[in-house]
DNA sequence: TATTCGCCATTTGTTCAACATATACTTTTG
DNA sequence: CAAAAGTATATGTTGAACAAATGGCGAATA
């Protein structure tokens, strides 16, 4: 007779809910309100391999140890380690198991990429460098080109995020409170690659949002003056708005002046913007 | 009784390769040397949906319909369309189908969509006139930060790439030829990308592939001078070495500007080379 | 007549079971 | 001692059945 190994009952299902939980793992669903919605395996494992505590080369516990953690079928982790492949997180390896690929390999442009890091913050903070170094380079050349596209519409968009921004401003005590202002950082700084009407552009603002993520956590312990970075945001939207290349440049860079050193980068690191006589 | 509706004889496989292949799919393998490695769907959608044959909104088959047509299970049917979705060019519509979504959601930064673009080559050309007006935006800047921080490793690559540029000049009749000349090609751009050391550069270099590939396609047609092409890569590759970054724009801006027109773009419309003096 | 409710067909989503294949380690045998 | 054979363990593939979601059709109803 052939012993099953996999599936597990509705006791068992508990029993790692509980188990789960001591480990500190992310939200496990509620599983008697909705069992529908299933946890998802693809997450926790984001999670954690974000969190570094699966880093590159080692291997992930394999498809029947998952199974049973998280009292689902062998289809459902496959389809979710699919999911890991497509992000290129990590590589699966017939026979042996799925190891965490290198950084480097990691399509970082991938949406679901992006948004697990923004999620779970803080991966390894020499991604985050990297990110916010290529911010350096494009933002202000991109704030140039909305500043000659930009349309009456995309305004509108600026406008709502900037309008967010300053209403968030005030008390940036609450958790919900920052992850508005959060959200309204992003929007705005999305907005304004949007307005550039190139879709590889508007695509490549997604990448902002880890970092800006991290940006706004650590602003809230250096604690530079929040009214002087929103008249910085208002340049920049001014500039575009008024239709001025040159100013959204300086004004791009200006905001960004700022939040590099927060995170220990000069501005003058900036690969575009060095070599030129700014306007 | 119930009766079977997806898994297939070995009988009715025979059959759908002859099928298919009047439609003039890519190669199906040869099923009876190698089963292992079957056929992917999600190679064949994706060919039959960057040439067009599915355009956004349109539903491709559904599940049971892919079983039947590539004899194989449903489970990897399933496995493969998590590809497509994952790439963010399909959605999946739970009890209606599977629908092809809006050219502006896909996730063409994703390198294997990059892969599938250049493979499959002249998918909607506004994306390739989207991906060059980026090009034009950005390597001008890319060759100006490589010729910063590129390392005696990095120059070995790009001169590699350069050296097989020239070879594969001379006699671009043969379809071999001409695709050595787009690798090397595709090679040398890459590798200027990845000399910036800036991983999220380095990612970016995978969206050069598509827009490469068609322009070589283009230049059998048009036919400018090879020669002359020769030339303005090797400015591009001294300026780099030398440490001189703004020849080294000035030369990346050379090597585009005629590519630009091939594709009826004027160089002038690049959004970050505006505005500024050049050096 | 128009509208809403509920049934039904279709299609994707989930689960379970079994076997095939690839890889690393171990044991056997020359 | 080394090469070959075998074994353990993991992922890969296949097949079957059921569950859930969506859309359309039709009947009951205001």
């Amino acid at each position: 007779m052939w012993t099953r190994r996999c599936g597990c009952r509705q006791t068992s299902r508990v029993r790692y809910d509980i188990q789960e939980s001591q480990q500190g793992l992310i939200a496990v669903t509620s599983s008697l309100r909705k069992p529908s919605a299933r946890a998802s395996i693809a997450e926790y494992l984001a999670e954690a391999i974000f969190a570094g505590r699966y880093q590159p080369g080692d291997f992930v516990p394999r498809e029947l140890d998952l199974c049973e953690r998280f009292a689902i079928n062998r289809s459902a982790v496959r389809s979710d380690l699919r999911q890991l492949v497509d992000a290129g997180i990590i590589e699966r390896i017939s026979g042996h198991g799925s190891k965490v690929r290198e950084y480097a390999e990691w399509h970082i442009l991938d949406p679901q990429v992006t948004e697990w890091m923004s999620r779970y913050a803080a991966p390894n903070p020499e991604i985050q460098r990297e990110i916010l170094a290529f911010r350096l380079d494009v933002e202000p050349y991109v704030a140039m080109t909305a500043a000659r596209r930009a349309t009456a519409r995309d305004l509108v968009a600026i406008e709502e995020a900037f309008e967010g921004l300053g209403q968030n401003l005030r008390n940036a005590s609450c958790a919900e409170e920052r992850r508005l202002h959060s959200e309204c950082d992003v929007a705005f700084h999305v907005a304004i690659f949007k307005a550039t009407h190139n879709i590889v552009w508007a695509q490549l603002s997604h990448i902002l949002r880890p970092s800006i993520h991290l940006l706004v956590t650590m602003s809230n312990e250096h604690a530079s003056d929040p009214e002087e970075s929103l008249e910085r945001h208002r340049q920049v939207m001014e500039s575009i708005r008024m239709r001025r290349p040159k100013e959204a440049f300086l004004a791009a860079q200006a905001v960004l002046a700022g939040t590099a050193e927060a995170l220990g980068l000069e501005p003058g690191a900036s690969s575009l913007g060095r070599g030129f006589e700014l306007p």
